[in-house]
RNA sequence: GCUGAAGUGGUGGAAUUGGUAGACACGCUGGACUUAAAAUCCAGUGGACAGUAAUGUCCGUACGGGUUCAAGUCCCGUCUUCAGUACCA
């Protein structure tokens, strides 16, 4: 074989490390140990583009690179396999999602093995499996079975909590918990009913049931997380959401906020990244300041509300206070006189939805309650509105509103009438609201005056301690994670009802199966599709039933009819990997020991406030607990850019069945309409007979050509999505040009974490270099292989030393768009010199096969190796290679490069110096300089650089 | 609004600690081979001006300032684009 046949090499080598398993990780080495991971693909239907495996493409380099280095490199891959769209197409089709994810997940895994990765596949995991997913119910359970201790900062087990409340109660106990858990004695506790301490322990669980307001997408069937919200519609789909009242499993992430904000400053990830999640956690410091109601009489009443601020330090700026609608006191405090409007109001938000409170921003709309409340430091009377800007969500409900420094209590205050009391010296406030703390000081503010924003924020705070009417508060905008779907393709929940109260089932019954079921939508009572079986815990591998307590969901003890989010599966699954067919344990503790935490993750950025919060959250809660030793599950992360597909246009006449090429369009009216971009070439000309084949409705069209007869569209750079026909395949690249000019051509288009357009016009640039590389080994006269034993040039050694020196440094910084670069020059430099030693050659396909591995593996068997080349070592850069007789030093004045100086590298400072004065000027070396970088002073500065 | 990232030829993008801006590739132009096309190979390719030519001079990294012998790179200000997020008190 003497031409590049890359069909050929690919399909053997791919075959080749399948049959010896050549990237099996082993968990027992003595090479250091690296973890490098992909977030794993959800298979959809639509198989993979090219913008799928650029992630991939990256972690394999880095991968394959890391073996070369003499790591024991973990780089495992699996699916992600639950989720909504299988189950769509199962409600529109009757199929069974297993069904269509086993297709799917095939032809993902055909796609991928084409592309040549180095994934360890005997560690795959699937989130929809048994296997799997029965460990997701086993963390459930932990979840379940465990409390958070504030005190601590750790959670333990829910054991330990009955102990203490059986010997102390809960008062003085430091336990996150829901906010609205009264306080009882040891004696109150050990007299409550079962059901009553049931309850009261739901209360403290990190996993609990509660009714909420939930975000209901109406057209999905299910109750979304926030972060599954983007702009007020859903994520998948883009319906709308509404708020409404459910019962609901919620995770207690909350209580790990402040760790969850700490453990960011360990991390190598991109700092708009870590800014996200610090955003999304949202810690703000401020006080709680209560406000204490007064009747006619200016009695305290024993009515209080509990505000929040940010800024105690404006606290005798205060005009009003402000409620949210849905602020429980509202009822309680509102007039009879304000009754009716209150009341009226509180209708018409109540009919807002989120999306139309949030378009409403502008509109101000509030109403008096008529009720007064007690200023805790002035004594002064308040007066108490409710407003739609103040959120019920967040903080306690209920603001006091200091007109003076917040634009939104400043705009309410105008449009209502309401005083403004200036408590800023020197600064004017009758156009706006003076928001910033910096450079102000606090006036009219009793003993406050004078102040700056910090002392003026301390001192209140301290006064309203002693007052006992307030406190410094920390407050995090982080929500409790909803965790029940009304779905069916998800993991099953391992819990039954008892009384009404859910109860755990026995470990030993694990996994508890998904129930075949009939259709995929909600029963007619509206329960979730699960409430559709009858017979559940049906082990169909084993054609039994797995407990006889659970037979029949009816009869017996009704069982959890919701399934677990998206997110449940790919929370931990880093953990599988590392012991994927434990059967005793999610992984044994000498596997995580072993492999620890991801040293490399690649993917999306999109998963920011998702997967990459709540996998953090669970590791947390699993280190606390025991089972894990690592505090951090991602190390190191890197973002991918999406891959854009370019999307082209045929220009259709308005009302006219006439197609027009955009160079003909002139004034004519049209219309652009997608057209498959397989129809078009580079030079963005149409194959007119294809796309009327494609598009039977324009067979009979008049097309408007260009006066050379070819027909051109127009383009432009969308999302790669197989609605816009702009998606291009990877099977079809690695044919027409080979998975190795795939691999490289990806790299090649830009740096890693960028989005960037694909366009395969560029693409033969990078095989056109694959395939000079490949005749590198070939003489050129009888074309056959041929490298020589002889000792390499001082030239090319030179060059295979700055390539091993170049490609190193791109690797360790991911710049793996600039080292396809390097092998260019390298390879054009070497065919130039016509080199042809093994001495110079088998280096660089060590270089160069993390990017290529086939025609890495091709050649460099040809050169006689019997091993697989990922177990070679990678070259080591040398200096001496690069060093020259004679070093060029360029000499400038005024900043202009004039002449240079060639001098033999080993002269000293000493030396240099000497030849420079020679040059006919007065000379003064800068201390501290090397001698490379010699600073010349004749009147004018000069600069030599070496 | 806030937070983060970025702005360099026709295009994607290179450029250690400030040191000859535009590497490499695409595209384009010209040439070789070919009946022709494709493929392949070779040369040229930021702009302006001068010169028959080799070449030379000037201008150029979003815009306006500044520091420096020297700025794509450092500092100040402005604009634009992208991403995330938002009545968050």
């Amino acid at each position: 074989m003497s031409n590049y046949y890359f069909n050929e090499i690919e399909a053997k080598w791919q075959k080749f490390w399948a049959e010896n398993q050549t990237f099996k990780a082993e968990n027992q080495s003595d090479k250091p140990k690296y973890y490098v991971l992909d977030m794993f693909p959800y298979p959809s239907g639509a198989g993979l583009h090219v913008g799928h495996p650029l992630g991939y493409i990256a972690s394999d380099i880095y991968a394959r690179y890391k073996r070369h280095q003499g790591f024991n490199v973990l780089h495992p891959q699996g699916y992600d396999s639950f989720g909504l769209p299988a189950e769509q197409y199962a409600i529109q089709t009757g199929q069974h999602p297993a069904k269509t994810t086993k297709e799917n997940i095939l032809r993902y895994r055909e796609q991928l093995d084409k592309i040549g990765f180095s994934f360890d596949w005997s560690r795959e995991v699937q989130t929809s499996d048994p296997t799997y997913y029965r460990w997701t119910q086993w963390i459930f359970i932990q979840l379940f079975e465990s409390w958070y201790c504030k005190q601590k900062e750790q959670a333990f087990p829910i054991s330990h909590l009955i102990d203490i409340f059986e010997k102390e109660g809960n008062i003085g106990l430091d336990a996150k918990c829901d906010p609205n858990q009264s306080n009882f004695t040891a004696e109150i506790w050990n007299n409550f009913s079962e059901e009553k301490k049931q309850k009261v322990l739901l209360n403290y669980r990190l996993t609990y049931l509660a009714e909420t307001e939930v975000n209901w997408c109406p057209k999905l069937g299910t109750v979304l997380a926030n972060d599954e919200i983007i702009g007020g519609v859903s994520e998948r789909g883009g319906f709308p959401v509404l708020k409404k009242k459910m019962t609901q499993w919620s995770m207690r992430i909350s209580v790990y906020g402040e760790r969850l904000l700490q453990g960011l400053d360990t991390l190598d990830w991109s700092e708009s990244l870590k800014e996200t999640q610090r955003n999304w956690i949202g810690k703000s410091v401020g006080a709680a300041v209560e406000f204490k109601m007064v009747d006619d009489k200016d009695e305290v009443k024993e009515l209080t509300i509990k505000t929040f601020t940010t800024r105690p330090d404006t606290i005798f700026g205060v005009t009003f206070l402000t409620l949210a609608p849905e602020h429980e006191l509202v009822d309680k405090i509102t007039t009879s006189e304000q009754r009716i409007e209150v009341e009226k109001y509180i209708t018409t938000t109540a009919k807002k939805s989120e999306r139309e409170r949030m378009a409403d921003v502008k509109n101000i709309t509030g109403v008096f309650t008529g009720a007064y409340a007690k200023h805790p430091l002035t004594k002064e009377l308040i007066p108490i509105w409710i407003g739609d800007y103040v959120l019920v969500g967040y903080g306690t409900g209920a603001v006091m509103a200091v007109p003076c420094g917040d634009q939104r209590d400043w705009d309410f205050a105008k449009h209502f009438d309401i005083p403004i009391k200036n408590i800023f010296k020197n600064v004017d406030i009758s156009e706006q609201a003076h928001t910033s703390k910096e450079d102000i000081v606090i006036t009219n503010s009793d003993f406050v005056n004078g102040c700056s924003y910090l002392d003026a924020t301390n001192k209140v705070i301290q006064e309203l301690e002693k007052r006992y009417c307030g406190t410094k508060e920390i407050n995090y905008r982080l929500r409790d994670a909803v965790f029940s779907r009304q779905r069916y393709w998800g993991e099953p929940f391992p819990i039954y009802y008892k009384d009404g109260l859910p109860q755990i089932i026995d470990e030993k019954f694990l996994p508890i199966r998904l129930p075949e079921i009939e259709k995929y939508l909600p029963t007619e009572s509206g329960e979730p599709p699960l409430g559709r079986a009858s017979i559940w815990a049906w082990d169909a591998s084993e054609n039994k039933i797995v407990s006889n307590d659970l037979i029949d969901h009816l009869k017996v003890f009704p069982l959890e009819l919701n399934t677990m989010p998206g997110w449940a599966g790919s929370s931990w699954y880093m953990f599988r990997y590392m012991d994927a067919l434990n059967k005793a344990e999610f992984s044994s503790k000498e596997a995580m020991d072993y492999w620890e935490n991801v040293d490399l993750y690649i993917g999306g950025s999109e998963h920011a406030t998702g997967h990459l919060l709540y996998s953090r959250f669970w590791v947390k809660f699993l280190k606390d607990r025991g089972f894990l030793n690592v505090d951090e599950p991602f190390k190191k992360l890197i973002n991918q850019g999406m891959i854009l597909g370019e999307s082209a246009f045929v220009h259709r006449v308005e009302a006219e069945n006439k197609l027009v090429s955009i160079g003909q369009i002139g004034n004519l009216k049209t219309q652009p309409i997608h057209a498959d971009v397989s129809f078009v070439n580079a030079s963005n000309e149409l194959d007119m007979v294809a796309f009327k084949n494609w598009r039977p409705d324009f067979k009979d069209a008049e097309f408007i050509t260009e006066e050379d007869g070819s027909f051109k569209v127009s383009r432009e750079v969308e999302k790669m999505s197989k609605s816009k026909y702009n998606v291009v395949n990877p099977d079809d690249i690695c044919e027409q040009y080979g998975a190795d000019t795939l691999r490289m051509y990806e790299m090649f288009l830009g740096p890693l974490e960028q989005a960037k357009p694909w366009s395969t016009a560029g693409i033969t640039g990078v095989y056109s270099f694959l395939k000079k590389t490949w005749r590198l080994f070939h003489s050129g006269l009888e074309d056959s292989f041929f490298v020589s034993d002889q000792a390499a040039s001082k030239d090319s050694l030179k060059i295979l030393h700055k390539t091993i020196k170049k490609v190193i440094e791109d690797i360790e910084n991911f710049s793996f768009n600039t080292s396809v670069s390097t092998f260019m020059i390298a390879v054009n430099e070497l065919g130039t010199q016509k080199c042809n030693s093994k001495e110079v050659l088998a280096p660089l396909l060590i270089l160069l096969s993390p990017y290529a591995p086939h025609i890495s593996e091709e050649l460099w068997s040809k050169l006689g190796n019997k091993e697989s080349i990922s177990t070679a070592p990678f070259p080591k850069f040398e200096e001496k290679y690069l060093i020259e007789d004679v070093k060029k030093y360029p000499i400038s004045f005024n900043g202009k490069m004039r002449f240079t100086l060639e001098l033999p590298i080993d002269m000293s400072k000493d030396e240099i110096e000497a030849v420079v004065m020679s040059h006919e000027k007065t000379i003064h070396y800068l201390e501290g300089r090397t001698p490379k970088k010699v600073i010349v002073v004749p009147g004018k500065i000069v600069n030599i650089v070496g």
